[in-house]
DNA sequence: TAGGCCATCTGGTCCT
DNA sequence: AGGACCAGATGGCCTA
């Protein structure tokens, strides 16, 4: 849209008008027209085209001449302004990005690669440390119980207990579609609600075996 | 071709 | 005053 803008600003640090766009070509042009150039730091002879009838009149040019000169600089100062909230604006979004990428890179690969939406790394992002934090929860509280049971086995409840899901199936993923009213594909209630037991180990699984697959169901709907 | 996603511009608002 | 942040608008690209 704009690259042709990017190409005319990138450099505008001078009035110069060969850097406005269209837009600004009539202050430009009447920049131009109160002052041209050729007047300019060339004292008006008494033979030159101007003719001045009256000092008032002299007077009255001389400040319309210096009225429109600091409106063209006023002008260019905030487009210089824009300019520079442009830029700083358009990097801002890069490093918004920048993150979003390194976000990216410790979810769980995608198998065929495919790029998570920005959206979709968001939600996923919070399900995934949502189903980590829960993992690490039910962990501490197998631990304590078999600490207290000294000869029972440290398992994790339900771990190796449910099918695995079939890449792609949504036995497990929590999408709107899904009955549970727990919903890990987005979780707009508290992470700390899953709704039964069953669900949750059928999510470990899906997180420790699956990756974001179940997490980000085709669709997407929330 | 419609819809989704994205990058960019822009003006407003808040903060330092 | 200037920068950061935000949301709306716009246009390009891609895909079903």
């Amino acid at each position: 849209m704009c690259t042709s803008m990017e190409t005319v600003y990138s450099d505008m640090d001078s009035s110069s008008c060969d850097y406005f766009t269209h837009d600004d070509e009539d202050s430009c042009s009447s920049m131009h027209a109160s002052s041209p150039s050729s007047s300019i730091g060339k004292p008006a002879s008494p033979t030159s085209d101007i003719q001045i009838s009256s000092v008032t009149e002299l007077g009255q040019k001389k400040r319309r001449r210096g009225r429109a000169r600091n409106e063209a600089t006023v002008h260019v100062v905030k487009k210089n302004r824009r300019v520079k909230a442009n830029d700083r604006e358009r990097n801002r979004m890069h490093s918004l990005n920048d993150a979003l990428d390194t976000l990216r890179t410790v979810l769980p690969a995608f198998p065929d690669d495919t790029k998570l939406t920005k959206i979709e790394t968001l939600r996923f992002a919070h399900n995934y440390i949502w189903a980590l934090s829960e993992t690490i929860r039910i962990a501490d509280i197998e631990q304590r119980q078999s600490k207290s049971r000294a000869d029972a086995p440290l398992l994790l409840p339900n771990l190796c207990v449910v099918d695995a899901p079939s890449p792609g199936s949504d036995a497990c993923s929590w999408s709107s579609s899904s009955s549970s009213s727990s919903s890990p594909s987005y979780c707009t209630s508290s992470p700390s609600s899953p709704a039964t037991q069953d669900d949750y180990g059928c999510f470990q699984n899906d997180v420790l075996q699956y990756g974001y697959q179940s997490f980000v169901p085709t669709g997407m709907s929330y």
